[in-house]
DNA sequence: GCATTTGCTTGATAAATATCAAAATTTTGT
DNA sequence: ACAAAATTTTGATATTTATCAAGCAAATGC
């Protein structure tokens, strides 16, 4: 492991404040694994072992049911995965994925709830972190619940925007894993590239040209109660 | 406030832990109000200024985008929303609205967050009351992208068998809320039903006849990883 | 370079869901 | 008890979304 891989993990929200002690008692613990793509690195219903961080490369999470399955989200370096599971001592409701080649930090489950009943510091950071993502949550689930798929295209492709500043934006991961994303079929995605035609989206394989913005906003109807500024 | 009330309050997970001097510092600034069936409590985009806590009757919280609007979730007494919002001292993405005449206790949320500051076992039962909304929200969300709505009605009834231990089920709430939070419209409810007939569903009114529970749990495929045991 | 796989798109069709209008039923108010 | 209001159901139709099949195109392997 490289320094800066410490480095980074130090300066994640969840561990910039603990004491120097805590932190190393739970560095030590920890181990990081790579993985090629493809990978699954984790299943639903498995008893939760260990916290998750991306280093590097892209982990989706995703849901299974009854033969079909889905997306939750995609998470990018530096990001923990799934907290809340490790919290509670319970099973994952969600399996993780590799979409590339990435490096995975592991924290004992266990150390992590120990360490967090000693130092406060982490104890806040942990409830601010699952705030955030119960937030996040519910503006997914109400993205779904109000929005025909159309609508969340749109939205993506504005948020996708304004990260990357630019008037081409480039999509993050293939087609099918963003139609999963977005709770549509790879075939309903291609229609919903062409129904945005005419509000200036020109799609180049991944790189996605945004002329018009104004109709695009027109259309989408961006809320900051539902789309998330950051990812 | 009647003394029940109280106690009711304090055996809260979120506050069963707390020091007694914690807990009346917190309780001292709470105050209770009354409220008729249809008020809306809070506005999505407001912010957190209050943890609200549910001593009687039902509140539903909703969330509205583009002339649309959805239930997430329909609150019971005694338990407390929406705590995301007050501990990131952000606004609130739901709002809320009385279902029937409800009595709410209110209290300050940066009284919430100064007290959480100082009692450990506070932080703990947060934590654990985060992660579990949490929880609950992706699952709620896996219900929404995973099932059809007929799919998403027969597991609801069946978790309401499972807690009222009836072969007669007693929705609690009108249909109309039962449409929007099962993600659908009231027509589609009504036609769902009739799908559900020959699995042994008979409606009449609000008491739903669970004949062939076999049957409906065959259609249903009800998932530890989906359908909440509470609630 | 060419064949093969993989990912994406397109078309035709089916299923799921929403909308609109009206009828039937239940609840509410007096 | 009865009129009025609200809720639910039903029918007809439109929209949205999924499925299946085929075609195209870009990436991959040899």
């Amino acid at each position: 492991m490289r320094p800066a891989d410490k480095s980074a993990v130090r300066h994640l929200d969840l561990f910039a404040g603990m004491s120097e002690e805590a932190f190393e008692a739970l560095f030590e613990t920890a181990y990081l694994q790579r993985f090629p793509q493809g990978v699954q690195l984790i299943g639903e219903g498995d008893p939760a072992d260990f916290l998750h961080v991306v280093l590097d490369g892209q982990v989706e999470l995703f849901a299974t049911w009854n033969g079909r399955d889905t997306a939750i989200t995609v998470l990018r370096p530096v990001s923990t995965f799934i907290l809340a599971a490790v919290l509670r001592d319970a099973v994952y409701l969600m399996s993780a994925r590799t979409l590339e080649a990435s490096r995975i930090l592991m924290i004992p489950a266990e150390k992590i709830r120990s360490v967090m009943l000693e130092d406060a510091a982490l104890a806040q950071a942990m409830i601010r972190e699952l705030a955030t993502c119960y937030r996040q949550t519910v503006m997914n689930l109400k993205n779904q619940k109000l929005r025909t798929s159309t609508e969340r295209l749109a939205n993506y492709l504005l948020r996708l925007h304004q990260q990357q500043q630019q008037e081409s934006v480039t999509l993050p991961f293939d087609k099918r894993t963003l139609a999963s994303l977005l709770g549509m079929t790879p075939e309903n995605l291609s229609r919903a590239f062409g129904t945005l035609k005419p509000y200036g989206v020109e799609v180049n394989g991944r790189d996605i040209h945004l002329t018009r913005l104004d109709e695009l906003e027109g259309f989408a109807k961006a809320d900051p109660l539902i789309d998330v500024p950051t990812n």
